[in-house]
DNA sequence: CCCTTATCATTAGCTGTACTAATAATATGG
DNA sequence: CCATATTATTAGTACAGCTAATGATAAGGG
């Protein structure tokens, strides 16, 4: 288990694969629980929303770039979309150069929702690891960074696009 | 980039929560890639319905000890189980002490469907992390065990709660 | 013993995410 | 100029999550 000693040389990648998805819905249930619940701080939100609220905190992006970034059937974003410009975060701005293209810009609203969400689920995820050692957290940390840069590089589409499009965060 | 210092600070509570909440969303689209897809190998099941199903693998459960242990209202786990029942995977039995309760028990298909599953998944899962170093793979399922152990300390009633209802069958 | 109360699972009704297929509007190219 | 390609949306389906209300059964207190 969680022996200290080094003398568990061996983790193949069958076993870590094991506990990775041993503790996926656990993770996510424990995080998306103050999501779920509406506490007053955070109303009917959603994993979904929050992600796209976040990408689009940087600047407005176009809705093609949103559904490469997401890897969603473009139905899907539209969807969403409905729901967040419901919520009054969102506008569809037409596009200046392509009529058939769609801009999607947060609000004022949107952009304060999108700070304040972040900061809530933050605040929530970093109470849950508050408890691991600094060797622990050592020890998570580099090892979450190592299985980023793999999912990353097996993805034709990455998140690190998103950089390139938005030029103005220099 | 990742590995200039081996001697790194502190990686602090809030900064791996924020690795945590930046690492999910992509983990999670990774593994359930295969599940949404229907790829001819796992046609359209669910991450949850895949839970519902390995946790029934081992012997059957009542209603109550599901929803316990997946920790979700009642009425959605009775609408999940309309799924997999209407998939031939679950069978509803009356419990014989108390009327008022049901039993679900995984039918022949749903044993074979939860071995697939599982077998599927857990290939997926490897194949994506088998590109890490031994190294990255021992640090990582470490600082994982570290987590999964914090967070069912957090939770009144986890899964392994489910050996002990096992052994209550009579 | 009956009647109230508690427990248990389900149904009804809502929101939201995900998919495919079809559609309307706009660009683009032969 | 018309055929084709691209783009976003609508229509329709399946599923997960919630609360509130319902019907059935158990358990207890007059």
């Amino acid at each position: 288990m969680t022996k200290n000693k080094p003398s568990a040389p061996d983790v193949t990648a069958a076993v870590l694969a094991g506990k990775l998805l041993e503790i996926t819905p656990v993770w996510l249930h424990a995080i998306s629980t103050p999501l779920r619940q509406g506490s007053g701080e955070i109303d009917g939100s959603t994993l979904t929303q929050m992600r796209t609220l976040h990408a689009l905190h940087q600047g407005p992006r176009t809705f093609k770039e949103l559904i490469s970034w997401r890897r969603v059937a473009a139905p899907t974003l539209s969807r969403t979309l409905d729901a967040m410009v419901k919520r009054g975060w969102v506008e569809r701005i037409p596009h200046p150069d392509d009529k058939r293209q769609v801009l999607l810009k947060l609000t004022a609203a949107g952009q304060v929702e999108s700070e304040r969400l972040r900061t809530h689920m933050h605040q929530h995820a970093t109470q849950l690891v508050s408890t691991l050692s600094a060797t622990e957290r050592h020890c998570l940390f580099e090892g979450l960074n190592a299985l980023l840069r793999e999912l990353q590089v097996d993805c034709p589409i990455n998140p690190i696009a998103l950089g390139k499009i938005a030029k103005k965060t220099k």
